[in-house]
DNA sequence: CGACTACTTGAAAAGAGTCAATTCACGTGG
DNA sequence: CCACGTGAATTGACTCTTTTCAAGTAGTCG
């Protein structure tokens, strides 16, 4: 039941992959169902709802978060195609989760999950030993080091270590409220990579990276 | 694990699990046995140990950590009596956790465990929805903030708006490593609060607050 | 009492945030 | 196909917070 992980060595720490959710027995049964499509920007759920259903990404990106009372964002992960998201400790809603671009989401109702416990149990550590990483990075790592995880961590994702290319699917403003820092910030260490070689940015959505090296380096 | 800080929990009680069974019956039953103590500073596991078990705390303070290559340290949590810890979702440990005061622990073996998935779920996920509002408090708030949800966290845990004081069990350092703040600037805080008239500090370790709404509101 | 460690305080420096002004990319309509 | 308008991204100047480095003070334990 519990699958192997790379070592876990303290350097490693924020290396770890963001791998996509593996093979989870009963549970991929059960989100063999239809897909239901979301347009960029729609809401798939909010802070009080009565958490009904889990889901998993088909294609498109989705944006957990959080909000305080003074408007300030925080983004707790992104979900990116066949990982599943929607768990809550009761019954609630405790976060807002929408669509970053289109996407389509494959459904199950927890009605269903109810013998599930083993596979969500997986699926909830995992979830929390990124929350724990992501801890780590937001108190303890400046903005390059943020930015440069950040993009190692999108890379790692979309496997772009061999094409060189990573796709940005998520605004500055995202990317700034997943990281804990401003939209400004964000861009200078981005034109700070490209002044350095590292990246090119083609487009504010690609980017090319020459060094990753240099990137992995950034990250620390 | 400990419980949300309260500027980021709307909600209370967060009782319901997936599963119909009572929240931790048949944990509480495994988690009777003996306890075993351990000295200040004494280690419970380090990061790379086989994970066996999960403990309760039966009296003391734990804390859950990870270390960067530079010696940088996150913790994690703090772990008071009653609260269960010791989860991972690989079999390896990814934390360090080690005795903040003389600490008495109960244990059980995960074979013990492997129909419990249902309990263990439900406190993965609460283990999770506090990890996001550290995720929150860490990335959006300011020293003063950190600090003063940080003394409101421990005061709700030790039921301390009775009798006015909150008993500090751990370190600066350990504060600011928790906080993802330097000890000075925990030591800063703790002197302003002192100033406006907030709290008194008959020692280090203890604190008497004089005014709670004070407190609230400095915590954002 | 003395030595050790934990904590506090101060001054200077670094880092990120804020506010404001451009610049850029892209979709719309002429 | 190009001009224009809109929203996103970048850049610059300045401010504010927190860190860093360096003393100094206060509890604690032998």
């Amino acid at each position: 039941m519990f699958d192997a992980a790379p070592a876990f060595s303290p350097s490693a720490t924020r290396a770890r992959p963001f791998s996509s959710v593996p093979a989870q027995g009963r549970l991929d049964a059960l989100l063999s169902g239809p897909v239901t499509s979301f347009a960029v920007g729609a809401e798939i759920y909010a802070e009080g709802d009565k958490a009904g259903a889990l889901y998993q990404v088909a294609f498109g990106i989705v944006r957990i978060y959080r909000l305080l009372a003074d408007g300030r964002r925080q983004i707790c992960a992104f979900q990116m195609p066949g990982e599943i998201f929607g768990f809550e400790s009761d019954g609630e809603r405790h976060f807002f989760a929408d669509a970053v671009a289109d996407t389509g989401l494959r459904t199950v109702r927890m009605a269903s999950a109810a013998d599930l416990s083993g596979e969500l149990l997986n699926l909830a550590l995992r979830g929390l030993s990124r929350a724990h990483d992501h801890m780590l990075t937001l108190s303890r790592l400046g903005a390059c080091s943020r930015v440069a995880a950040f993009l190692l961590e999108m890379a790692e994702r979309q496997e772009s270590e061999e094409s060189g290319v990573i796709d940005l699917p998520m605004s500055r403003a995202d990317m700034a409220d997943y990281l804990g820092l401003t939209i400004e910030t964000v861009s200078r260490v981005m034109t700070k990579l490209k002044d350095a070689k590292i990246i090119r940015l083609p487009t504010y959505r690609h980017i090319d990276v020459l060094d990753w090296d240099g990137l992995r380096e950034m990250a620390e």
